[in-house]
DNA sequence: TGCGACAATATCTAGGGTCG
DNA sequence: CGACCCTAGATATTGTCGCA
C-alpha cells in the first residue's frame, strides 16, 4: 500500500466508526454528515479489504480486524493531537477546548464545583466533561480518550503519574433525633449500617479496621452514590460512615455527625494521569488548576 | 403492518489539481 | 489563466430491521 495515495483523513474516519460503531454518530463527532461517513467507510473498506463494521440487526459491530487496529488508530490520533496542541501552546483565555477528566462520586463531590469555578473564570470557552471512573481507565489515558482522573488509586505505575491532591479521613452518620445515646463501639456494631458501594474508597477501610480487631458491621442497604447516603440516614436509624468532606457538599440538619468508634486510616485522593500527556499544553495547564484547587480546600 | 432509526445509494456541487 | 477532471461531501431517497 501507498501510504502517500492514502487520504490520511481516513484515519480521523476510522477511528470515529470503531469507537462509536455507529455511522451517524461517528459523523457528528467529525463533522461530517452521515451520507458522507458511509462513504468514508465504503472507502476504508475497500483500502483495508475488510468490512471493519457490520451490521447486527440494528446496531454495527466491529469486526475482528476492526477491534485490532482500534487501539492503534486511537493512539495515533491521539498523538498527532498532542503534538499539534503541544506546538501551538495553549491559551486559557480564548480556548475553546474540551477536556475530559474522570473523577469517582466523592473527588468529584469535592473537588468540581471549586474547579469549576476556577475554569470558568481563567478558562471561559472551554468545556470539562467528567466522567465516571470504568474499568478502561488505564487505556483511556493512554489513548488520550482522557486528560486524567480524579480518586483512589492503589496501584499507579509508570507511564501512569500521581500526585495526592489531598487526604481524606472520615465521620460517621446518624439521624439527629436516633434513640441510640453516643455512638460508641458497641452501639455502631449494633446499629444496622448503610454502605456506598463505590469502588476506592470508604467501605474497604472500615471492614478491614472492624476485621483487624475481629469484628464485623451489619450492612443493611448498599447505595452507589453517596449523594444519596445522607438523606437515606435521616430519615431510618441507619449509621453511614464516609469521607468527611462528603459533608461539606451533603449537609443536612436532620443529620448528627460524630467521629468514628474505631480508629480509620486516612486514605489519599490523586490525580492521575499518562506521561504522554506532559507534552500537550492544555492538559498541563487543566492539571495545574486542579492541584491548585485541591491545595485551596 | 406502520413507524422510526439508521445504513447505503444516487445524484449533484464545489474545490483543488493538472495540463495546454 | 481557463478548461477539464477527480474526489469528497451534501441532499434526497431507498432499503433494512426491530418494535409496538
Amino acid at each position: 500500500m501507498n501510504l502517500a495515495a492514502v487520504d490520511l483523513n481516513l484515519l480521523v474516519a476510522l477511528d470515529a466508526l470503531l469507537r462509536e460503531e455507529n455511522v451517524t454518530v461517528a459523523g457528528q463527532r467529525v463533522g461530517l454528515s452521515q451520507p458522507a461517513m458511509s462513504h468514508a467507510l465504503a472507502r476504508l473498506r475497500e483500502l483495508l479489504g475488510d468490512e471493519l463494521l457490520v451490521r447486527t440487526g440494528r446496531r454495527m459491530h466491529r469486526t475482528a480486524l476492526g477491534h485490532q487496529l482500534m487501539p492503534t488508530v486511537r493512539r495515533l490520533i491521539s498523538d498527532l493531537e498532542a503534538t499539534l496542541l503541544s506546538r501551538r501552546g495553549f491559551e486559557p483565555s480564548t480556548s475553546q477546548r474540551r477536556f475530559r477528566i474522570a473523577a469517582n462520586d466523592h473527588a468529584g463531590a469535592v473537588m468540581l464545583p471549586a474547579l469549576f469555578a476556577r475554569l470558568r473564570s481563567a478558562a471561559p470557552g472551554v468545556q470539562l466533561d467528567v466522567l465516571p471512573q470504568g474499568d478502561g481507565l488505564p487505556l483511556e489515558l493512554a489513548t488520550g480518550e482522557l486528560e486524567g482522573a480524579i480518586g483512589t488509586f492503589l496501584d499507579v505505575a509508570p507511564p501512569l503519574v500521581d500526585r495526592v491532591l489531598f487526604r481524606e479521613g472520615f465521620a460517621c452518620v446518624i439521624r439527629r433525633d436516633h434513640p441510640i445515646g453516643r455512638l460508641t463501639l458497641r452501639s455502631y456494631l449494633e446499629l444496622d449500617h448503610l454502605v456506598i458501594a463505590s469502588p476506592g474508597y470508604g467501605p474497604g477501610v472500615v471492614d478491614f479496621a472492624l476485621e483487624a480487631r475481629g469484628l464485623a458491621r451489619r450492612v443493611a442497604m448498599r447505595v452507589p452514590h453517596f449523594l444519596v447516603a445522607p438523606a437515606i440516614v435521616a430519615r431510618t436509624d441507619l449509621v453511614l460512615t464516609l469521607p468527611r468532606r462528603v459533608l461539606a457538599v451533603a449537609t443536612d440538619r436532620r443529620l448528627r455527625v460524630t467521629k468514628p468508634p474505631i480508629p480509620l486510616s486516612d486514605f489519599a485522593v490523586q490525580l492521575v494521569w499518562h506521561r504522554r500527556s506532559d507534552s500537550d499544553a492544555g492538559a498541563t495547564w487543566l492539571r495545574e488548576q486542579i492541584i491548585a484547587c485541591a491545595r485551596s480546600l
